[in-house]
RNA sequence: GCUGCUGUAGCUCAGUGGUAGAGCGCAUCCUUGGUAAGGCUGAGGUCGAGAGUUCAAUUCUCUCCAGCAGCACCA
């Protein structure tokens, strides 16, 4: 063995080799149980960043434990790759979207295999592919069949200068974020996914992801935003009636005013021949949308002379256009109880209007005054006719009851969730397969015919989608009638492509999306791992197609991925010069307790450690230190320090030490001695101790854990006397590490003339009965505080451990003569003497 | 405002109803043919604050404080 381990050609060298054993191609007619390992693919943005170096070595470690312990294992990567950087930048460079998309996969692949990823790449595609995304035409056609897709007018934001509708992130303070023009609302008619037909079945399911993080879980369930309440109809002074809604119809008694949205019909209405109202509309619609403006804005209205007559009371109450009432969330429209609701409260505050106690602590309390704010707290219904002494829950059935028997009224579930719209006046998309005929309307494209491709010849430096001025693409014959159609030119949002990538892994038929017996047999994930921002969107996406899918009959699971784990970020400081600038960590250095610019001396303030960003200078490039410390040292780094959901600050003392225990190890696997003899009884225990614990903390993904584990088993194996239980401890060690320092533990298992690859080893089996330590070390306490302790074989019995105790000479100094009231002994943890 | 998470050594984190731990950092010493390094030894903690339960609380319960994150005029 040579004395130093060297990466720079131990890392190839092992990566040719497992590459030539195809270790990690995934068999499907395998008969060991299957493992689905996946992490979040990536988009090709052109190079790796240390996030991804995390989020792929944590699935790694996964991978190759569940390899070793017997599973057939897929763990497949791909690419995310369509979406607007590929257009920026072909705007940019004048090259095209593809030809730089492909290029990127083509770095970035050479970045992931430099790490040593055990990853099936015999399956890795990218979703710009035409193979893949004529699969997904096939797909949404086939979900428009079932009812799932539909067209609609829908308003959009639309930025006249560069042509495209924008999402809303793209909409900076009204303005497109990149030409900077006062974005329009304009209605298009745009596609949509049926999402909200899943609602229930997508809130539901949460509770069955009992491997899923509860802020996951939350988020989803607010994003969803189930309500359950009343809608009812109030009759208007003018003759109109109008529908509101709400989930405290138990304090209806309590409402004092109506109120209506500024887009309101109604309120539309009012304007038409009032000068004022309309000022008024104009006013609420410049409002922004905020929360730190939500939260200082004031409520305002305007009183339209309408009343709405209260369906218990026969009350005529004022009904105004308020600037805090929102038209897309239920009716558009409320009715206002001021006493149990706070905006309600403000604004009947500022206008003068009644505020009705209707719910109270108990009936005695039934006209205690506001103190100031609303009451939205629970308690018994009063000054409320029928229902006066009822719970709130109670009243809320009762009122519900009443409206529908009566017929103005009925219980419903409101959802915050909207439909999907999938839309994008995009070139670089998966174009929707469809053909807009004048006879025969909207015609999938026949399956035969896909996939529907994009077309290469564009120029897409000028504004507007070029697949609509494309002279020849567009034009096409109806698959229906013959007669002249026109292809549709959108092309479809990218969170559709990563909603069911992890199907194509799992199986690629070229006929067709995937093989369901295959599917079956992979799916669910077992393990998914990514990114806390992903929490809403792909993950609920991912979540309703597989949902949809099923409904249609082509799989038969429902939830994609059975265990979700989001890492943290990896984060660096940040420094600032005097003129606000960031400096890069290589730029600065301490001096005493400030921070200066080597080059001018000039002071800099350390900044917070924030998550790495080319902006901010403070990232470290993944080619960079893999050249330096080698790949097992990064790994080992990404695995260390900080548990996996937590942020990571990285360290240039971090990284080195990492590097330094790769050495260490290296010196004591050269230590192993095929030949030494002699056992170790307490180092055979120490062994299997680790196996179990770092076993079990792997699957566990408390990765942190384990490698504390293998640090404390590293320096007891260290010092050790040579024994061929030492050896046997060594040759474990290396098998225990083999997950996260791949390469080192190939280099030395192969040193030590083991056969085959340390890679397709067996996981090294535990004793169980060598977990538990003959010895015990027992505590004698007086009056709970330690005084001594006892060094005593496991098991001893209660009397012998008190008169052990009570034997100690540091004892009796402490019961100084006292008399012994009580005697609390724990067999195999301690003596307790209460005087 | 609502919801969730986190407070243990200088830093990053394990851990436990009964003796407070690791890595890094720091200090001392040794090695100077493992050397842009290796090794020995060591210092360092009111386990966020307070109260309760208990023979015994860093651990369980409650209250509070601080930090972080997500959601939010959702009727």
């Amino acid at each position: 063995m040579s004395e130093k381990f060297d990466p720079s050609q131990a890392d190839g060298r092992w990566q040719r080799a497992w590459d030539q054993a195809q270790c990690f191609a995934a068999d499907s007619n395998s008969t060991r149980p299957k493992s689905f390992v996946l992490e979040m693919f990536p988009y090709p943005s052109g190079r790796i960043h240390i996030g991804h170096v995390r989020n792929y070595t944590m699935g790694d470690v996964l991978a190759r434990y569940k390899v070793m312990t017997g599973h057939e294992v897929l763990h497949p990567m791909g690419w995310d790759a369509f979406g607007m950087p590929a257009e920026n930048a072909a705007i940019e460079r004048k090259v095209h979207p593809g030809e730089w998309t492909y290029q990127n996969i083509a770095n970035m692949k050479e970045q992931l295999k430099r790490l040593g990823f055990a990853l099936d790449w015999t399956r890795e595609f990218a979703t710009c592919d035409p193979e893949y995304y004529g699969h997904e035409q096939a797909l949404f056609i086939d979900l428009f069949e079932a009812g799932l897709v539909y067209r609609k007018e829908s308003a959009v934001n639309w930025d006249p200068v560069d042509q495209t509708v924008l999402a809303n992130e793209q909409v900076i303070d009204g303005r497109g974020w990149r030409s900077g023009a006062l974005v329009e609302k304009r209605k298009l008619s745009q596609w949509f996914l049926k999402i909200t037909d899943f609602a229930q079945e997508l809130l539901s399911g949460l509770d069955e992801l009992k491997d899923w993080p509860d802020k996951v879980k939350l988020m989803q369930e607010n994003w969803i935003g189930k309500s359950q309440g009343l809608q009812f109809t109030f009759s208007l002074s003018d003759g109109e009636s109008l529908d509101v809604y709400t989930t405290r119809p138990d304090t209806i008694f309590g409402a004092s005013f109506v109120a209506v949205a500024a887009d309101h019909p109604v309120a539309q209405k009012v304007a038409e021949g009032n000068a004022e109202a309309q000022a008024f509309i104009e006013k609420c619609r410049e409002g922004g949308t905020t929360a730190a403006e939500l939260e200082t804005a004031e409520k305002l209205g305007f009183n339209t002379g309408i009343t709405a007559r209260h369906p218990f009371t026969g009350q005529d109450l004022p009904l105004f256009i308020a600037n805090f009432v929102l038209m897309d969330y239920g009716t558009g429209a409320i009715m206002a109880v001021p006493g149990h609701d706070q905006r309600d409260f403000d604004f009947a505050t500022k206008y003068g209007l009644p505020i009705i106690r209707v719910v109270a602590a108990n009936a005695a309390d039934a006209d205690k005054p506001f103190a100031g704010e609303a009451e939205a707290g629970d308690g018994v219904c009063v000054n409320s006719g029928f229902i006066d002494g009822m719970s709130v829950a109670e009243a809320k059935a009762a009122v519900i009851a009443r409206a529908e028997s009566e017929g103005w009224g009925e219980g419903k579930t409101v959802w915050r969730l909207r439909d999907w719209g999938v839309s994008r006046q995009r070139y670089w998309g998966t174009p929707i397969p469809f053909i807009h005929c004048g006879k025969c309307g909207v015609v999938p494209v026949p399956k035969d015919q896909l996939p529907v491709t994009l077309p290469e010849d564009v120029d897409i430096s000028i504004p507007g989608n070029p697949l609509v001025r494309h002279p020849t693409w567009k034009h096409v014959n109806c698959p229906s009638c013959g007669g002249e159609a026109e292809r549709e030119t959108d092309t479809l949002d990218t969170f559709v492509d990563s909603s069911w990538y992890f199907l194509r892994f799992a199986s690629q038929p070229a006929d067709r999306p995937f093989d369901p017996q295959e599917v079956a047999g992979w799916m669910p994930v077992q393990q998914y791992i990514g990114g806390i921002e992903h929490a809403i969107l792909h993950l609920l996406y991912a979540r309703f197609w597989t949902r949809a899918l099923k409904h249609i009959g082509q799989i038969d699971v429902a939830e994609p991925f059975a265990s979700l784990f989001t890492q943290g970020m990896v984060t660096h400081e940040t420094y600032k010069a005097g003129d606000g600038s960031w400096l890069s960590p290589q730029e600065v250095k301490k001096e005493g307790d400030d921070w200066i610019h080597i080059e001018s001396g000039a002071p800099v303030t350390a900044g917070r450690v924030e998550k790495m960003s080319k902006s901010k200078k403070n990232v470290v490039d993944p080619d960079e230190i893999v050249a330096q410390y080698g790949a097992d040292a990064v790994r080992w780094f990404m695995l260390s320090d900080s548990p996996p959901e937590r942020d990571l600050p990285w360290s240039e003392s971090g990284i080195e030490g990492c590097g330094r225990f790769v050495q260490r190890l290296w010196r004591l696997f050269s230590l192993y001695d095929a030949g030494a003899s002699g056992e170790d009884e307490a180092l055979k225990r120490k062994l299997h101790q680790a196996i179990a614990a770092v076993g079990e903390d792997i699957e566990a993904l408390a990765f942190n854990k384990a490698v504390a584990r293998i640090y404390e088993l590293a320096s007891i194996v260290d010092k050790a006397a040579p024994s061929a239980s030492r050896s046997e401890a060594i040759a474990t060690t290396m098998l225990l590490v083999s997950p996260m320092m791949p390469h080192l533990a190939e280099e030395a298992w192969h040193a030590a003339g083991f056969e085959g690859l340390a890679a397709q080893a067996e996981w090294p089996p535990h004793d169980p009965a060598l977990l538990v330590e003959d010895e015990v070390t027992i505590a004698v306490q007086v009056k709970g505080k330690l005084r001594d302790t006892l060094t005593v074989s496991k098991g001893l019995a209660k009397d012998e451990l008190e008169s052990l105790a009570l034997a100690s000479e540091k004892v009796q100094r402490a019961v100084d003569g006292a008399q012994i009231r009580k005697v609390i002994v724990v067999p195999d943890r301690l003596v307790n003497l209460v005087i």
